[in-house]
RNA sequence: GGGCGGUUAGCUCAGCUGGUUAGAGCGCCUGCCUUACAAGCAGGAAGUCGGGGGUUCGAGUCCCUCACUGCCCACCA
């Protein structure tokens, strides 16, 4: 360690010291773990060497690489992304401290559409515009506003303790990254599978460039019908009438349809008709697209304007006519409506048409209208020259298609393996249906900001140049008069890439034989095709050619950019709804954060992480956590309190177990052999549940060993043991303070994925500053062991004890024995339990508070009303209290109706000879010994009731 | 138009491949400042598992059906 790395260790642990203020404060401690763990550096991976990595699957462990789904630069921590990082970070600070090599990568993404609207919002607040500025000024704009905003949400990161290697931050337009994201596009053009041309997109008139169909969302809305009349040329007054949404659109229109089998149009086929107020002569063409049972059987036909018109176009070589331009607005094509915007426009060409006596019926119409994710605006079908990845097509020289790759990258294989695995798995399905309907993807962007396009247009022959160098002329002419393309690439195109460029591609690095494939990828439903679909297919894609670290080539379980997914719910509000700037419900995770503290409002989110199902987040839950944080921090207080004074009379704890599990001997006092039982069953749950993403597994469990277990039964049973006074036996205290303290500290491992921070201050403090690592972060994590579940002789001795005390309490409420009186009790037991009770009765004793438990013969208890009845034993207080026989009486009836339907249906069952004959051995024993238990139970309670009535 | 979820205590949710008397937190009721913790301790009440049908020795769990509810996908003008 280097002597100013030595010093901060020191500055942090300073304040770790075990004089701990009373109650718990995040506050006091988080910003300070936070800014140390960044500081030292803690979870940078340094790529291994062949021979480490060898040693480290040697020890069977491996690497376990995942990469943060990038957040927009723009963007600003939301409830969402503290779900999925504290997923991420609960599993990789886990898989650390099983000593697998853990590399959780961060980044950000350029965001082309939200930080180009970002920096316009800002110049237009400045008076000035991105045109005024011109394209270079306005990227270096947004690069500047970049260098200044663009760190926030990871700063937002590093608050909430993501163990993330820092120092391979990537963002999507670094150098390297552009590098890489145009190999992938010159490669993909010259495979072919890259073309430009002229086709319907999705066109925003607001954002002012293509979007992709992903980008619009459908809005169910009540809207018209309108019917139009098409006069046809060379009849008096004959029609063909259309059904429109969009009358504006007819300006563009070059055609009708009608499908080829419907008789009500079969002489017109043909013919031509002339087009409303344009006056355009169109024809009535056949096609079998049309439908004869919607609207009136006949389409107008916008090539232009609407994909299926389009398609019918091509098929009939009609003239595409734009009649908008790319603000929605009509063009010069329109002619008198030139100028207007579309839905001016709409009304100025039905009024027109109204005068004209070419309006025919109009109706309402439900139909789902395309508006823009981002700015909500109605999306316009635009005919526009763009770029697309043919994603369906196979590659020239054979071999599957991107999307065919992608597809057997999740189905099981003739062995029925997945190289992706999803949890939960019904993804898949919903995955490969999309994937087996998926369409090119159109890649281009009408933006500045983003990855440039690297195509130059020629002007002399036309033709583009596509090249990993910036050209000084063109390729097919030689002509030098090249300009670069305009268009920049959809922020997918470069973030579906990150799996392999972030570990160096093209460059084959060794980066890229140790971290790829990752392991797992954490995200949400929001961004499964946008993002995880994208990452599949280009990751597959590229990284084929990649040959193994071996140099053999790349199976296709090899080339998937991740091994798994998990797909995490949504969190919503208290009252499950979604989250939205519009409903200002959106909870702001910083604000819950700095009322409840992190680790509190992170073993929130675990707590209900469950697979599959939302997460309603409730500040009550919240506050519940932090109260489990408060006890977390009090019992550390209490045994450091304990471990002081014993050191004052010169009891030294034995700290050379710590950091192991705790060890504990065949001659060791029953709690201490309890608890190291039920610590060692715990460990094997959570890391259990932990490997199926199960996080409200793994945290309540944990949850109710520290507070269930370890503070309620085995806290208050150890205070037996820590007797300072004159007389007390040192060895006692010695072994004891151990075991508590070894357990502790175990405990403090389990909890500290869920609860980074306070653990880690209660880490140190165990060590008093002398920590033997730098965090708790780098020690091991408890596993527990197979062997150690069985012959557990002391949780069965721990439960009878139990179930004695619980009894006694209830009678000293029943009776109403004052808290602070300690009074004697009987009980009718067998002597083996007696024999149990007697040894342990100091810890009787203490929890129950009686003075002593007298085994009596039985008439002795069978006379005393309201005595406890178990299966062990009857037992009672010896305690002068009127009986308050109505409520005594009205529990007997609970009782008793429990009891006998208990037993009713036990008997239907063990009567029944199919079920005798058919269930498992073990099923059938136990219902027998439950049978004869209860049978016990109700006779005892019956009696009870009699003599009750007798009264 | 297709597809996928959900419906369990007053509230929010667990309950994995069907197996003994369905759990937790919060809330509620009762009593306690028992010197680690009142952000606490102890005791307690509370559910015919959305309705109906079926399979099974056995169903909260599997199948069918209905109801309500949420989500995703889709180029009916």
């Amino acid at each position: 360690m280097s002597q100013q790395a030595k010093d901060s260790t020191e500055t942090a642990a300073q304040t770790a010291r075990r004089e701990l203020p009373k109650a718990y404060d995040p506050a006091a401690i988080e910003d300070r773990w936070a800014e140390y763990w960044v500081r030292e550096r803690l979870f940078e991976v340094k790529t291994p060497s062949p021979e480490e990595l060898e040693k480290l699957h040697a020890q069977s462990n491996d690497v376990f690489t995942i990469l943060l789904p990038p957040p927009n630069v723009t963007g600003r921590l939301h409830m969402g992304h503290m779900l999925n990082q504290t997923e991420m970070d609960i599993l990789t600070r886990w898989r650390r401290m099983r000593g697998d090599l853990a590399l959780w990568l961060p980044g950000t993404d350029h965001a082309g559409i939200a930080t180009q609207m970002m920096v316009e919002r800002q110049l237009t607040s400045e008076g000035t515009s991105r045109q005024a500025l011109g394209r270079e000024k306005f990227v270096e704009r947004v690069w500047e506003w970049r260098r200044h905003y663009g760190g926030a949400i990871l700063d937002q990161m590093k608050r909430l303790g993501a163990s993330v290697d820092w120092s391979r931050e990537y963002f999507t337009m670094d150098e390297n990254l552009s590098v890489a994201v145009r190999e992938a596009f010159v490669r993909l053009y010259e495979q072919g599978l890259i073309y430009r041309g002229a086709y319907i997109v999705n066109w925003c008139p607001r954002c002012q460039t293509a979007i992709s169909d992903l980008e619009v969302v459908h809005e169910e809305q009540t809207g018209k019908l309108w019917e139009i009349r098409y006069p046809v040329i060379g009849a008096e007054n004959e029609f063909v009438t259309v059904a429109t949404t969009r009358p504006e659109t007819m300006l563009g229109d070059t055609a009708v349809a009608v499908n080829p089998l419907d008789e009500r149009y079969q002489g017109l086929i043909g013919k031509t008709l002339r087009l409303p107020l344009v006056g355009r002569e169109i024809p009535v063409i056949a096609d079998e697209w049309v439908k004869s049972d919607f609207g009136t059987g006949a389409v107008k036909v916008t090539p232009a304007h609407d994909p299926n018109d389009f398609a019918i176009g091509q098929r009939h070589k009609l003239a595409a006519i734009s009649v908008m331009d790319e603000t929605a607005h009509m063009n010069a094509e329109a002619g008198a409506y030139a100028g207007l915007d579309r839905y001016v426009a709409r009304k100025k060409v039905l009024e027109d048409l109204e005068a004209q006596g070419l309006l025919g019926a109009v109706r309402e119409h439900v139909n789902s209208i395309g508006k823009c994710d981002r700015c909500k605006t109605v999306v316009e079908p635009r005919l526009s020259t763009q770029w697309f990845i043919a994603v369906n097509k196979a590659p020239e020289g054979g071999g599957d298609s991107m999307a065919e790759l992608a597809r057997k990258a999740v189905r099981a294989d003739a062995e029925g393996k997945k190289a992706i695995r999803f949890t939960p798995e019904m993804y898949e399905k919903v995955y490969l249906e999309w994937m087996n309907n998926i369409y090119d993807w159109c890649i281009s962007r009408q933006l500045w900001w983003g990855h440039r396009i690297p195509a130059w247009h020629c002007a002399g022959c036309r033709k583009i140049t596509v090249a990993r160098e910036d050209p000084t002329q063109c390729a097919h002419c030689g002509s030098a008069d090249i300009t670069q393309e305009t268009d920049v690439l959809d922020t997918w195109f470069s973030s579906g890439l990150l799996p392999v460029t972030v570990f160096g591609w093209p460059r084959h690095t060794r980066d890229l034989d140790v971290f790829y494939p990752t392991q797992l990828l954490v995200t949400g439903f929001d961004i499964l095709f946008f993002w995880v679909a994208r990452m599949i297919m280009l990751g597959c894609w590229f990284s084929k050619d990649v040959p193994m670290a071996d140099g053999s080539p790349r199976a296709l379980a090899d080339s998937v950019p991740f091994r798994e997914v998990y797909i995490h719910a949504l969190v919503r509000d208290a009252d499950r709804q979604k989250m939205s700037k519009t409903k200002g419900n959106v909870i702001d995770p910083i604000a819950i954060v700095e009322q409840y503290g992190t680790d509190a409002v992170r073993f929130t989110l675990a707590s209900m992480a469950s697979p599959g199902t939302d997460i309603a987040f409730s500040e009550a839950r919240t506050e519940g956590y932090r109260a489990f944080a408060n006890k977390i921090w009090n019992a550390a207080r209490f045994i450091f309190m304990n471990v002081e004074r014993a050191r004052e009379v010169g009891v030294a704890v034995d700290s050379s177990a710590l950091g192991g599990t705790p060890k504990v001997g065949e001659g060791a006092p029953i709690e201490a052999r309890w608890i190291a039982s039920r610590l060692n069953t715990v460990a094997l749950e959570v890391n259990a549940a932990l490997g199926e993403y199960r996080f409200h597994e793994a945290a309540n469990t944990v949850y109710q060993f520290f507070w269930g277990d370890f503070c309620d039964w085995y806290l208050e049973i150890v205070k037996l043991r820590l007797d300072f006074g004159e007389g007390a036996e040192k060895a006692v205290v010695r072994s004891a303070l151990t075991t508590l303290l070894e357990t502790f500290e175990a405990a403090l491992r389990l909890l500290s994925p869920f609860m980074p921070f306070l653990t880690e201050e209660l880490w140190h403090a165990v060590y008093e500053g002398e920590a033997p690592a730098k965090s708790i972060a780098l020690t091991r994590y408890p596993m527990g062991s197979e062997s150690g579940v069985h012959a557990d002789e002391a949780s069965e001795i721990m439960m009878l004890l139990q179930n004695l005390i619980i009894d006694l309490r209830a009678l000293r409420k029943e009776r109403n024995v004052p808290e602070r009186e300690r009074v004697p009790a009987i009980y009718f037991v067998s002597d083996k339990a007696n024999q149990l009770v007697q040894r342990n009765i100091d810890i009787v004793r203490h929890l129950a508070k009686v003075t002593e438990v007298k085994p009596q013969p039985h008439d002795v208890l069978a006379g005393r009303v309201g005595r406890r009845r178990g299966v062990a034993w009857d037992v009672d207080l010896v305690f002068e209290a009127a009986i308050d026989t109505a409520a005594e009486r009205e529990r007997l009836t609970r009782e008793l109706a429990k009891l006998e339907k208990a037993v009713a249906s036990a008997e239907r069952q063990l009567g029944n000879e199919a079920f005798l004959a058919k269930a498992p051995a073990a099923v059938v024993e136990g219902l027998k010994k439950q049978e004869s238990e209860n049978r016990v139970l109700l006779e005892k309670t019956r009696k009870a009731m009699e003599e009750l009535g007798a009264e």
